[in-house]
DNA sequence: GCCAACGTTGGC
DNA sequence: GCCAACGTTGGC
């Protein structure tokens, strides 16, 4: 079992919402290595739930990973604002998951924490410029976070 | 295949 | 709202 780290701007779509949802497909990922990262996720996986561009940015919760290589519908709808004309039908580019929602943590684990508790290395979302939205997290580096959590 | 222009992300 | 970082696009 693996772990990941998985950021959504929560005016867009918070944990909250996935605990209401229970259950979301991770739409709208348009970057080649974010995709390979969501492909190469496999069913029981957990990922840390981030908090983007809100204040403060952190890790607020945890999910599992309910259904892999999902077809992200959005590439080849006109009306949403991740359509990917350049998509082929017989051969689709963005491919993702569906999340389950695990728990909310008692206290965000803001990027101030983050910072000061891991290296870059460690952890790819305190790497300066980082843009990513899907990443992997090593096995220490989560149980140490849970700990945090908790 | 290079690289300038452009668009997006996301912290501050 | 600003702007650094950086991925993508498209002209050549």
């Amino acid at each position: 079992m693996a772990y990941w780290l998985m950021k959504s701007e929560p005016d867009v779509y918070s944990i909250d919402d996935l605990e209401r949802d229970a259950t979301e497909l991770w739409d709208g990922v348009r970057n080649y290595q974010a995709r390979n990262f969501l492909t190469s996720m496999t069913l029981g996986d957990l990922a840390f739930f981030y908090h983007s561009n809100t204040k403060p940015p952190g890790i607020v919760g945890l999910m599992n990973i309910v259904e892999t290589n999902v077809l992200d519908p959005t590439q080849f709808d006109p009306a949403s604002k991740y359509y990917d004309p350049k998509s082929p039908k017989d051969n689709p580019r963005w491919y993702t998951v569906t999340v389950g929602y695990v728990e909310t943590f008692n206290t965000v684990i803001t990027l101030d924490q983050l910072k000061a508790t891991f290296t870059p290395d460690e952890l790819w979302v305190v790497r300066r410029g980082n843009r990513l939205s899907v990443m992997p997290v090593e096995d220490g580096v989560a149980e140490k976070l849970l700990g945090m959590a908790r």
